[in-house]
DNA sequence: CGCGAAACGATCACAGTCAATCACGAAACG
DNA sequence: CGTTTCGTGATTGACTGTGATCGTTTCGCG
């Protein structure tokens, strides 16, 4: 394995410095040139990281697994073909970890709407993974996300609602300060909505913009469909969006810890677990 | 990490010589120069690639069949009903012939921003191309354009406002029915915009929806400047926007009819001429 | 109208790349 | 301490992209 390096390199192949390379520098050295460049050869990463073609080639399918980059022969693209940076979310480096559990709760999610309803898509990783998963549904979309926009508009025949607002370089949303919004004439069937976390006293977020942008975008539907992959049980952030009483449903994954899922179901809450393995819903009672 | 260094070297001599450009860094080069001038011929593109004149025939097949551009005798030309929704406005054929002058007159529209400055720009093939003149400045931008809010966040530090109201998917205009809506409360001090024709009766455009929405613009702002290249000057359309008095300034290029010209500085309008062929300022008095 | 030059499509051999598989070693677990 | 799991590297056969060459078609010019 090493010894391969030291005999390509051999003043460098001093092995007092740890010169492999792990999974998550690899992923992070990947991204960071298709950001720059638009688009890494597996050749030229054998050569910067260190790893074989092999272990790259892997890398290279997990990547693109959580839509971060776009396969093609002899490497990788970026996803926009290296145009824009986002086309999807900023992931850091713990959501990454994570992007099977938020695949698996997407497609759960997914499975709930219908051609002709109208649906909000608010912004968040696993709503945009949700958003991949209508390409095939005729709906009309509300989302204050502009990654969702753009994947929605690109890739299915969705109708795509925007609201007014200031566009969020690096978290890809919509934010306005003011009450007055085309989004007061939308009537929403159904809303999706991750959050940063989920405790007891509620949907918390740790943006107060955001808090706000989703508190009005709760007012325009009925049913509140909660997508948050079993991570998300962690209390973190400090503002209160709404109580649990006010979700219809909840989308999680079988790794969600018992005691919540009961005091969910307690506040009347339908909550649907789905196996990540099976990737297929286990109960819904 | 420094073993890395010591290859990262070697990786950028390679890189730096023309070794072998990769498929898709070809096809990203032949799109870019596509948009850029609107055709190009495969004998350019081997002396730019470095690949083989083969080669490049097939790039420009499976172009072709993905839709994004139409090939011709000695090369290809931009697509008439642009496929690529959202990386360019869908030009139609009588545009994509216009490409230089467009540019030019967007160049020169462009001059008339400065840092800090806050600006409209309206949905349009033109104010796209200035867009991409915006890359260094730092402005406030209120858009109602898709792919201009896409290429200034990824390409640019200023900040983008949208208006609220659906997104449609040929033209990547966001438009309402409503009044009630975000751009109340942004104040311009230049709204940039083109329009379908121009004629002595004013602004005219052929969409009910989009004249509405450009006036609904119009009343952010004082001053308001409109960007056509000269072709515009032939009448087509029928919905009136604004009357010629409203412009403060129109940029156009050095083919605008002379009768024109002299009616719009009658009607205290400043015009800006821009030859396409020096790409400078001839007159602005 | 006819001619030469350029461009075109088809085909072939070569090199690089891919997915699948097996084997090795380290860390995690009971 | 043994077993399992995971990440890694090497090998194999199949596939894709590439360049050169062929004969044919198209364009431009006199």
């Amino acid at each position: 394995m090493r010894h391969c390096d030291c005999l390509l390199t051999d003043m460098s192949d001093s092995d007092s410095l740890p010169v492999m390379m792990h999974e998550r520098e690899r992923w992070q050295l990947i991204l960071t040139r298709l950001r720059d460049r638009g688009i890494v050869r597996v050749a030229d990463l054998v050569g910067v990281t260190g790893a074989s073609v092999a272990t790259l080639r892997r890398d290279l399918a997990k990547l693109e697994d959580a839509g971060q980059l776009r396969r093609v022969h002899g490497g990788a693209e970026s996803v926009a073909s290296g145009q824009t940076p986002l086309t999807a979310p900023s992931f850091d480096a713990s959501q990454t970890l994570n992007v099977d559990l938020k695949q698996a709760v997407a497609r759960g999610a997914a499975n709930l709407c219908q051609d002709g309803d109208s649906i909000i898509l608010n912004a968040g990783s696993t709503t945009w993974f949700m958003a991949q998963c209508l390409r095939q549904h005729r709906m009309q979309v509300l989302t204050n996300s502009f990654p969702i926009a753009q994947e929605l508009i690109a890739h299915s025949a969705n109708r795509v609602v925007l609201p007014g607002g200031e566009l969020y370089r690096e978290a890809g949303i919509i934010l306005s300060p003011f009450d007055e919004d085309a989004i007061q004439h939308f009537a929403a069937s159904k809303m999706f909505m991750s959050c940063y976390s989920i405790t007891p006293l509620g949907l918390i977020e740790s943006d107060p913009l955001v808090a706000r942008a989703e508190a009005k975008l709760l007012n325009r539907t009925e049913k509140l469909i909660v997508v948050v992959d079993s991570t998300k049980f962690e209390p973190q952030g400090n503002m209160v969006v709404c109580p649990l009483a006010r979700v219809t449903t909840l989308v999680t994954d079988t790794g969600a810890p018992q005691q919540m899922v009961d005091h969910l179901r307690q506040q009347g809450v339908e909550v649907i677990l789905i196996d990540p393995k099976e990737a297929k819903v286990l109960t819904a009672a």
